[in-house]
DNA sequence: GTTAGCACTCTCACCACGCGAGTGCTAATT
DNA sequence: AATTAGCACTCGCGTGGTGAGAGTGCTAAC
């Protein structure tokens, strides 16, 4: 447990740091914050700090600069997060007003919206049922040998793939087996569906096989489409200026290895904000960076992760307040359409 | 006009340099050629390409680095694209053969394989009609006031939009809707719909605004979705290694302004393999970067681009022969599945 | 417990220096 | 007229040294 004034202090040092991204002095703080003691002091309480691994030195001769533990402290017990000032939680619900209509849109936009806020990278994954069901399907003709399968699904996700016909088959040929098929499992899982077996005309099985192959890849995935904005902005953090920083980061946040940097699967369990911190991190390439993350849920099942990725000198409250509205905003969402 | 020992000079640098990046020195492509004339006739020869403008020194004691105007001739006159090796060949058309069914991942997997065997950074855009038409129309309920728009058009290219109800309407009701508004414009483009002007109950009046709305901002854009891939790759090539160009680069690719960075739009005209050298492109940013494009178009329309951008140092004969081959299987796809 | 004072350490920018690479030129050769 | 050997010259780059500045830790006094 650390003393109020050491609280303090490691307070300033962060609010400081993120400020300003150097070191800060003794000087500096007590400048800056105005504080009714001499620089030696903070000096004395900074080497404390320092010796609990509060803070590091980057070298000798230079200022504190907080660690993870330091950062940890800070979310823990320092920071107040705040909500959004009304002026932007009011900016931000007329866009997502605007959007309305397009569901597949909400986690993109989201992910827009919260990396221009905070100049971080912001990760947002579509809502996505864990036990998917087939809503509607629908054959359209798209000439004499091919027609294109449409699936949408209970979130309102929509599937395509063409079928390659065995016989030509008139669209209405098709609307017909699309209403047979739909009167038989509209509304049913993968499951429900597979154990159903059910005679078919061959070109009625042929579908049936393909749209359960779509729906179960997409079970698969335990998280829906995730969208990625603002890696240009935070590249520009100057802890990223080398290249090489850069390239690791771009590694581990290009699409095929998502999941390995932001946990998006933890996140499923408790339905909190939570912040992983630096070296909290398993991946070597994200020890320079932290996560903040918050599962959203809605009704009947669906779920996802909202989650910004920035450097460890975060400004955390920011991030997790901003973090906690939009999750926020994508459980209301939510429940007005199929709550 | 060059003589043929200049030509075969300037090919020898263009290719060394391309291979390492390094200035080429007289003495390495007497070595590395086995030329049967020493160092310091190359090295008169290379004053007088110098003299033409074919290629520079850096600095005074380097070697020579081709110039945008090297290249240019090198992509006219020197290099001899050849098609892709059988074997390359081989698996191309197996990757495309297994993602068949997936019309709308055409473009994406086209832009994957070139990025993958090319390294660098590839875009393409999947298949787009200027006067698109719609194939068919779908209302799929989600609840009671929320109803799910599903439109297909003509270039199996599915979009959605959710509808708000004034009055519950069951799914069979929505289905005899769409039925009706299917009899009606199926096949037709938003001009012919439009022209129609029929009258509608009310709900049928509000879905065929917002399918109109829908095709009006799909054709507003010249062409259709734009998938880049290989980014990461390119950003290894040494005259990305500093951040700042880097990022002057992402900005220019991020989705935003790709199209000030590769002009799809001119490609559109001639249907040959382009390449745009360096300078020759009027952004600052593309100073060091060239595009390889070509437009490719199947029947009825369709039409979209393929494009390859890297380094002024590129490998162009690999990139032309690319992109002309991938050109032609785009081609012979919506040739396959729309012709 | 606080503070002034001071020596100490470390980084960073700057500069000089020497090496190596590669050229351009000249004069000799074919 | 073209080629070539030889050589002086230029320039970038890595190295090491130096001095200024920043910020600390410690000590002794308050």
């Amino acid at each position: 447990m650390l003393t109020e004034r050491r609280e303090q202090l490691l307070r300033f040092i962060v609010d400081e740091y993120v400020r300003s991204a150097q070191p800060v002095a003794s000087s500096a703080v007590v400048q800056r914050y105005g504080l009714p003691v001499s620089s030696a002091t903070i000096r004395n309480e900074m080497a404390r700090l320092e010796d609990e691994g509060y803070i590091v030195q980057p070298h000798t001769s230079a200022g504190r600069v907080p660690s993870d533990k330091g950062y940890r402290y800070y979310v823990e017990a320092l920071m107040r997060p705040q909500e959004p000032p009304a002026a932007v939680q009011q900016t931000i619900r007329h866009q997502f007003h605007q959007a309305a209509g397009e569901t597949d849109q909400w986690a993109h936009l989201a992910a827009a919206v919260l990396a221009a806020r905070l100049s971080y990278v912001s990760v947002v994954t579509a809502p996505h049922a864990a036990q998917t069901r087939l809503r509607s399907l629908q054959l359209v003709s798209v000439h004499d040998f091919v027609a294109l399968l449409v699936l949408v699904l209970q979130e309102t996700l929509v599937l395509q793939q063409t079928l390659t016909l065995d016989h030509p088959l008139s669209q209405a040929e098709l609307a017909a087996v699309a209403a047979h098929l739909n009167s038989l499992y509209a509304g049913r899982t993968v499951d429900e569906i597979r154990a159903m077996q059910m005679e078919h005309l061959s070109f009625e099985a042929q579908t049936v096989h393909a749209a359960l192959d779509l729906m179960e890849s997409e079970e698969a995935e335990s998280f829906g489409e995730a969208y990625l904005e603002g890696l240009r902005d935070m590249l520009l953090e100057p802890e990223f200026a080398q290249g090489d920083r850069m390239l690791a980061l771009m590694d581990l946040l290009g699409r095929s290895n998502l999941d390995k940097a932001i946990p998006l699967a933890r996140a499923a369990g408790d339905r909190q904000v939570t912040a992983i911190i630096g070296s909290e991190h398993p991946q070597d390439a994200m020890q320079q960076c932290s996560v903040v993350i918050s599962p959203y849920g809605g009704p009947s099942g669906l779920r996802g992760a909202i989650s910004v990725v920035g450097p460890t000198r975060m400004h955390y409250s920011r991030a997790v307040s901003m973090v906690r509205y939009m999750s926020g905003i994508m459980e209301e969402l939510l429940d007005a359409y199929f709550g």
